[in-house]
Order: structure tokens, then C-alpha cells, then sequence
DNA sequence: TTAATAACTTACTTTATGTAAGTAAGTATA
DNA sequence: TATACTTACTTACATAAAGTAAGTTATTAA
């Protein structure tokens, strides 16, 4: 059925950014550590897909989570080394987005 | 509720990416125009999802459908300028890949 | 005692994907 | 003439993923 020429690393990482959300996710976090609820309110993607999405990243070793012991409890969510080393993946979307997505979103051209 | 600070063009370059099998979609046929069935066969998506992502690849013109009269009919994929422009992107999940995804396949590194 | 806040969870509904069988057009074979 | 074969899909149905909204826990303030 398969053949499977293509190499599993590379499928690896695409599957974490075939997940729904998960580039969004990182793109905010580029830009410093945030909170459950500001990732919430930015991208605008629901509690319970947002709380799973991070677990999985913090798992993969690509978000890392802080607690905070103030009242009330503040914890925030950072990339790792590995987590910022996207950056220039989201770049080239971003890049690509500029040259080739037209006016407002979906297109035909 | 959602703040959208983020650039609309963007959020639907990612939308591209982040539904299941695009990205292995475009992937194959960076190497040349493919046939439904060795498209379906390479990668091991169903019939069904191919069939509804070549046509989305189609309205957004990434992908164009050349249709052969020969017995039986041949149709091929390929993917057009804009669809070729995604290949740094590719290529810089492949280079993440590379150098953060450990042995097999996931990972908590 | 009641309310407020952040960060989740839980229960339930809707949407997306997987599976497998079916269809259409054009030969070729019995 | 009837049956079978091939490719490229569709269709119907089952399961998995995501959306919605209410509930939970802990801590403090009114």
C-alpha cells in the first residue's frame, strides 16, 4: 500500500505542524513566554484544544512551562532551543504568504 | 474574544499547512507531476482526503489538473509557480528536522 | 459569605478523517 | 453480446478530532 520513501524525520516534523493550531502557537511564542489565556485570546483557539496542543509541545520538548507562585497563580508557556529553532520555518511562510497570498485571505489567483 | 494581531495573509499561508496531508501532498510533487494513485500510494492518504485536498490545492491554484485522453484516461498533478514557491518552506522543515528531531520519529529529546 | 481570577477539565455537539464499497468511461477478452 | 479490467474518483457509514459552554480548584478580596 505505502510506499514510504519519504524520511520519517522529516514526516515527524510535519506532523507537528499539520496539527491545527500548532504553528499559531509558535509563531506567539516567538515573540516572548505567554500565559494560558493571552494564547487563548490571540490566535482564538478554544481552552480545551489549546491545554491539549500545549501538552503535546511541552512534550515534545519544544514549549517549556513556568509556574509562577503568585496570587493567583500565573504560569507561563516559553519555546526551548528546539521550539525557537522554527523560527525560520515560520519565516518562510510568512515569506511565502507576502509573495503569493493575495488581498485579503483565500485566493485563487 | 480573539485579538487577530496576527497578519490575515499568514494565518492562511498556515491554514494551507496545517490541514492534514498538504504538506506531504506538495512534498511529492516537488519531484514532478504525479498521478492520483501513486500520490495516494506514496504518502497513504485515503481516497477521500486526496481527492478533497487536490481540489482545495486546485481553488487556490498550487496545484493544476492536466487531464490526458489515453486508455485509460491519465489525469496529473503539478504544481504551479505559486505551488513551486512553497519549496523553501519544505525545505526548512526538512532542515529543522534534521537537526532537532532525534532517531526515529517522536521525541522528547 | 459571596465574588473574583487564572488555568484548566468535563460533558456534550459538530466537523474532519478513515474505510470500504460503488460508479463512469473506455477498452479488451470470452 | 456479456463480462471483466483500469483509473480516478464518489458515496455511505464509522471513528477521531475540534468547538462550546459550564464546572473545578486554589487563593485572596469585598
Amino acid at each position: 500500500m505505502a510506499d514510504k520513501t519519504i524520511c520519517p524525520k522529516f514526516e515527524s516534523a510535519l506532523n507537528i505542524l499539520n496539527k491545527r493550531w500548532t504553528g499559531l502557537i509558535i509563531f506567539q511564542l516567538l515573540e516572548g513566554a505567554q500565559r494560558f489565556s493571552s494564547i487563548e485570546s490571540a490566535i482564538g483557539i478554544s481552552g480545551r484544544v489549546l491545554s491539549e496542543r500545549l501538552k503535546d509541545l511541552e512534550k515534545q520538548g519544544i514549549v517549556k512551562r513556568h509556574v509562577y507562585n503568585e496570587t493567583p497563580v500565573r504560569i507561563e508557556y516559553v519555546l526551548t532551543d528546539k521550539g525557537r529553532a522554527l523560527e525560520p520555518v515560520l519565516i518562510s511562510i510568512q515569506e511565502w504568504a507576502e509573495g503569493w497570498v493575495d488581498k485579503e485571505n483565500e485566493s485563487i489567483v
